[in-house]
DNA sequence: TAGGTTATGTAACCAATGTTACTGTACACT
DNA sequence: AGTGTACAGTAACATTGGTTACATAACCTA
């Protein structure tokens, strides 16, 4: 656990911090598609993201999905460290989008490394900030953008986080994440293989030039 | 500022931080309609409100406009909050949508009783736990309810603000704040009118029962 | 290879929202 | 009182996106 936590926070956090990590830490491996946190659950620790990429969802009560944003490397989910603040219940979804790699911090210990460590309320203060961004990217997205638009940065995020230029979705798995319908996917697809930007085929999409 | 400072925050702050904030903080007062921050702005002091509301707007490069949530007493806007400790650029634009009481603090008083406080600490966390629940609440009405159910939960959200059933906007007014057009508007109040629920006049409308 | 299953393509239609254009009306100002 | 301006009502139309329905193609398994 120790290499894996120094590659990607060992200039961010004091020594100190970083024995304690690896002392109350939990390394955890999980494969894509596994589900990490539930909507309306309490949550008991904190992720600190090593490798991989966590899809995070919100979903309303007709069970209508939205894709939020992704949680990579070097990263933590400023809304489970909300929940685990004020012991609420989480608010969002969690699912591995890659194969991830991380390790999992009680939750008892937040309070007393914010006290504590320079370097850990700086990286919880940076997560937040980062975390409202993300939001505020959402927002705009589907609140200023059509779907042809958002159709075309999901695929470039997806392409950009998977480091691929293949993209293995089916239609209805995009229209789930952007909240749309199947048919509505399937027909700008269409519009942007014409255009020469994708190459569609069943199961995967191949980036041309987005 | 003693006086008001102590009737928001004099339970939630302990008396050593409360005479501190006494000390660097200026006390302002904001009326209705007066801009307090422009996005694009970095921030030199973080508000902590004493009475009124603040609105605070999301723009897109276009110029159209989105109200994400407003603030209220006993609160501070962790977007500003976070420009602070990142030293960036004001993401939203704050609008006082009443006359408004505050005490601006200067941010380089923030990391310090970040350090010192506990009670400055949970505030800090708290507040970020309201922001990102905020912004939730406003992607699930974009992103999930019609216009009809964003009109009317607008509707209500303002006139709780207000303390009043009168409110004192025009439908040009609300579909900024919507993003929606002038015409979708007064179409989509007229039923309401139609239905019991509002009464329709010129510059404002009254609340029946929503 | 036949038959079942899942993914995709496509047309026709519908609903919600946005746009344009014009009308009427309240209000302020002179 | 007369006029100009801002606000509101409304019809007609355009656009976007969602829905239904069905055809076709890819793949999987026996």
């Amino acid at each position: 656990m120790k290499e894996e936590l120094n590659e990607n926070y060992g200039t961010l956090f004091e020594q100190e911090l970083l024995d304690e990590i690896v002392r109350v830490g939990t390394f955890k491996e999980v494969p894509e598609g596994i589900k990490l946190i539930e909507i309306g659950e309490y949550i008991k620790s904190m992720p600190l993201l090593i490798s991989g990429a966590i899809k995070i969802l919100r979903e309303d009560k007709d069970g209508d999905e939205l894709l939020l944003y992704y949680l990579e490397k070097g990263e933590t989910c400023s809304m489970t460290l909300s929940c685990c603040m004020s012991q609420s219940i989480s608010e969002i979804r969690a699912v591995a989008e890659t194969d991830t790699k991380l390790i999992m911090v009680p939750v008892q210990k937040m309070e007393e490394w914010t006290a504590k460590y320079k370097s850990w309320r700086n990286f919880v203060f940076e997560s937040y900030h980062n975390r409202l961004n993300e939001l505020l990217s959402t927002i705009d997205s589907i609140a200023f953008q059509n779907m042809d638009e958002r159709l075309l940065g999901y695929l470039k995020e997806k392409s950009r986080i998977n480091e691929n230029k293949i993209i293995h979705n089916t239609h209805q798995e995009i229209a789930y994440d952007l909240h749309s319908s199947r048919v509505v996917i399937s027909r700008l697809l269409k519009k942007l293989e014409e255009m020469g930007k994708i190459e569609l085929h069943r199961n995967f999409i191949k980036i041309i030039q987005l």
